[in-house]
RNA sequence: GCGAAAGUAGCUCAGCUGGUAGAGCGCGACCUUGCCAAGGUCGAGGUCGCGGGUUCGAACCCCGUCUUUCGCUCCA
């Protein structure tokens, strides 16, 4: 057994202690729970929100040319079409009896193909892919499958051809819009907030008057059916975004790229994630609309895994939603050129940071759950937040519950709860309640004691290093407010 | 979807070869308590995931089912 454990800041205590201290649960849990969907706390809506609004004015306040939006989840269908969702992402999927392995059916007869060519009949590839093509169009997937079988193509892991029907996976949902079945026309719920940005290009540009190069920045919910879900909160289907599509003149798209890469690393080093625990990925194998591509991702317990994406989107989006909507999607650019001319209109290429709201608050969570064990043996568990994304800042707590330390801890609380999310507790030792701020990750806790009611001074305590300092009363104020802003985020960004 | 494991108190788990449920922590009340999960007393809380079956008798055995976790296949 002891060989088995799991070490400490395992997924599994961080799963444990995410439900135990109210910051995620598991949704529907009275029901048994839906798989890879999940609910925030009292104290994990805090802490996701207070990461949110870092974002937000990370990439607003801090940047004069990019502004913010709130698109619908609902968007016209024709949308997907453009962003290549629909053909794309329709994925049939074929398993081998045998090896209980899963392909891609189009991915099996590609790879068919592309070996007739390596072999020096690139018509024979040409007719299977063509083959291949009417069949998926008319969705005709047994076709598919006998495809398969009658070229040949086996498992190879197995090296057999047992396989399963050819079933479709769909990773948009769809719903009905329209309250009347039988009017109502099918709709998806946006797999990406991205779309939504694009398609409010020119209404931000014009009223605005943004000039390229500039960008726009998005909050928002997304949906995708992922085929497993796994690992807590890494993968769900129902997820939030947090994008920014930057639009600038056509070929300076790699300075940007490089720009935003290295700007978007710093933001996780400012939140106070270690170098150490993050990497670029570049991506060997590049989406349908991407000239260059890079992931930022975190180690987490479960290994180096995606938290954010930077891709180079070049004009695909822009140009597809022009095709498709008839409409225009030009910007007339008067800066003058090394001619002494205006660059005139062009769709402007898109450089993309989106980052998963729910990744980066398991990579936070991960990154502070820290279990220490001191000398005598004793393990002390807390979670090491950035006081600027911590869910309460101070507890407010009396020594003891009599001789009028509730009262005066009451009085400290009212001049902070403006300011700041403090905590009130009198219930049991004074070193159970330190405890039970640990847990959550509070930064500091303000102790009033007898001297309190004589000199008005208190002891405030650090989390990290569980060290206390005695200071005034009218001094809290500045003290935590210097310690949770975001300038001090800001500072290193 | 396949394979494996699991589901018993709020949490972590025990419960032998079948004899109708337990611990620690937590929670509530009271007493004690001057700084890092303090002590005492009392108390609440479970149709053992669900449905069948075998049996005199099932948390335990059998079948089914649901959910979760891990691995594999996909991932903008």
């Amino acid at each position: 057994m002891a060989e088995q454990q799991e070490p400490a800041g395992s997924l599994k205590d961080i799963i444990a202690h995410a439900k135990e201290y109210g910051f995620v649960f598991p949704s529907s849990e009275i029901y048994d729970g839906l798989q890879a969907v999940y609910d925030y706390g009292q104290y994990g809506v805090e802490l996701k929100n207070n990461l949110k609004s870092v974002w937000w004015k990370a990439m607003t306040m801090l940047h004069d040319n990019v502004v913010g939006i709130d698109a619908s989840i609902f968007m016209h269908p024709l949308t997907w079409k453009a962003s290549g969702h629909v053909d794309s992402f329709n994925d049939p999927m074929i398993d081998n009896k045998d090896s209980k392995k899963r392909y891609r059916a189009d991915q099996l007869l590609e790879a068919k193909a592309e070996e007739y060519a390596n072999n020096g009949h690139p018509e024979r590839g040409e007719t299977l892919l063509n083959r291949m093509g009417r069949l998926l169009d008319a969705n005709d997937l047994e076709g598919v499958r006998e495809l398969i079988i009658s070229e040949g193509i086996v498992c190879p892991v197995s090296g057999t051809d047992n396989w399963t029907e050819v079933r479709q996976f769909n990773l948009m949902f769809s719903t009905q819009v329209g309250a009347v079945s039988d009017d109502a026309s099918l709709i998806y719920l946006r797999p990406e907030t991205a779309q939504g940005i694009f398609v409010n290009f020119l209404n931000v540009q014009k009223t605005g008057r943004m000039k390229v190069p500039f960008g726009i920045a998005q909050i928002g919910k997304a949906f995708r059916n992922e085929i497993v879900a796994r690992q807590f909160t890494f993968r769900m289907r129902e997820f939030e975004q947090m994008e920014m599509q930057f639009f600038c003149r056509p070929g300076t798209e790699m300075e940007w790229y490089d720009k935003w890469k290295e700007t978007r690393m710093k933001f996780h080093q400012a939140l106070g994630i270690p170098a150490s625990k993050l990497r670029f990925k570049p991506h060997d194998k590049l989406a349908h609309y991407a000239n260059a591509a890079v992931d930022i991702e975190f180690k987490f317990p479960f290994g180096f895994r995606e938290m954010e994406g930077i891709h180079s989107r070049t004009d695909f989006d822009l140009k597809s939603h022009q095709e498709l909507s008839k409409k225009k999607q030009q910007y007339f650019d008067n800066d003058l050129n090394e001619d002494g001319k205006p660059y005139g209109n062009y769709i402007p290429y898109v450089v993309e940071t989106s980052v998963g709201a729910d990744r980066l608050f398991l990579a936070v969570l991960c990154n502070a759950y820290t279990e220490e064990t001191s000398e005598e043996g004793k393990t002390r568990t807390y979670l090491k937040l950035h006081p600027a994304v911590a869910p309460i800042k101070a507890a407010v707590l009396p020594l003891v519950k009599k001789d009028g330390l509730p009262e005066k801890a009451r009085e400290i609380q009212n001049q902070l709860k403006y300011d700041f999310n403090v905590f009130y507790e009198e219930r049991d030792s004074i070193g159970k309640r330190y405890t039970r701020q640990d847990l959550i990750g509070t930064p500091f806790c303000i102790a009033v004691d007898y001297q309190t009611l004589e000199d008005n001074t208190v002891t405030i305590r650090h989390r990290d290093s569980t060290e206390q300092e005695r200071i005034a009363i009218a001094d809290l104020k500045a003290k935590i407010g210097h310690a949770v802003s975001l300038e001090r985020v800001f500072e290193n960004l």
